[in-house]
DNA sequence: GGGGGTGGTAAGTCTTGACTTACCGTAAGT
DNA sequence: ACTTACGGTAAGTCAAGACTTACCACCCCC
């Protein structure tokens, strides 16, 4: 379920764009003059992050604005947190056993 | 800084160990026999998540055992929450000014 | 309706890394 | 000491994908 927004944010360019793409809403182009790869390397990127609904696309005419979707960055953070939670109450109760092993 | 944990988690079958792992600490062998890869490449997963902080080991003997390491989680976690905050707050942003432009 | 600026797509290269088999070291039991 | 079980490491293969250049389609404005 979440395989799709981890593999997106698992390439430092991709971060990059989507932290761009977290601060406002920015075209092809822009984005392209603020990362260190050409602008198709760009183009492909994003169609990734959209596909993991992790980003949209408002076109008006030519021009090509994409933003942040909170829908895939909701979805991974959920799943995030379960797994932080079991995580930790499994750590809890391997610390308590080890206590009680030393007792 | 979660480079690391991205990258280890973006991997279904280090993403299946993980997952064996925060359920409850298990041995190399145990892991090797619930997932569809050669021990090997088991060693070669639990290693990645070592080194991203998302597990620990501990031997006894021979017998490593591996738990889920509550520290990487949590780095990623806190990235993920400061992510999913600022894109909300774009989101928004960004509704205003189309319900505004819409009048 | 041509020309400039937009951005997606195709094809090809090249690196990365997931996986395998084979091997080695080590600890425990007899 | 010999054996057996446990795991990490080396070397090699192979596919995935990040990037490039080249090309194409589109809309807008004069």
């Amino acid at each position: 379920m979440v395989d799709a927004q981890l593999e997106a944010l698992s390439v430092d360019t991709r971060r990059q764009i989507y932290r761009l793409l977290v601060e406002r809403p920015r075209s092809v182009g822009e984005l392209a003059g603020l990362v260190p790869v050409s602008r198709p390397a760009v183009s492909q990127h994003l169609k990734v992050l959209v596909d993991a609904e992790l980003a949209t696309v408002q076109t008006s005419g030519t021009r090509h604005v994409y933003s942040a979707d909170p829908e895939g960055m909701g979805r991974l953070r959920e799943w995030i947190d379960e797994m932080w939670e079991t995580a930790l109450g499994s750590f809890a109760r391997f610390a308590r056993d080890e206590q009680r092993k030393g007792t």
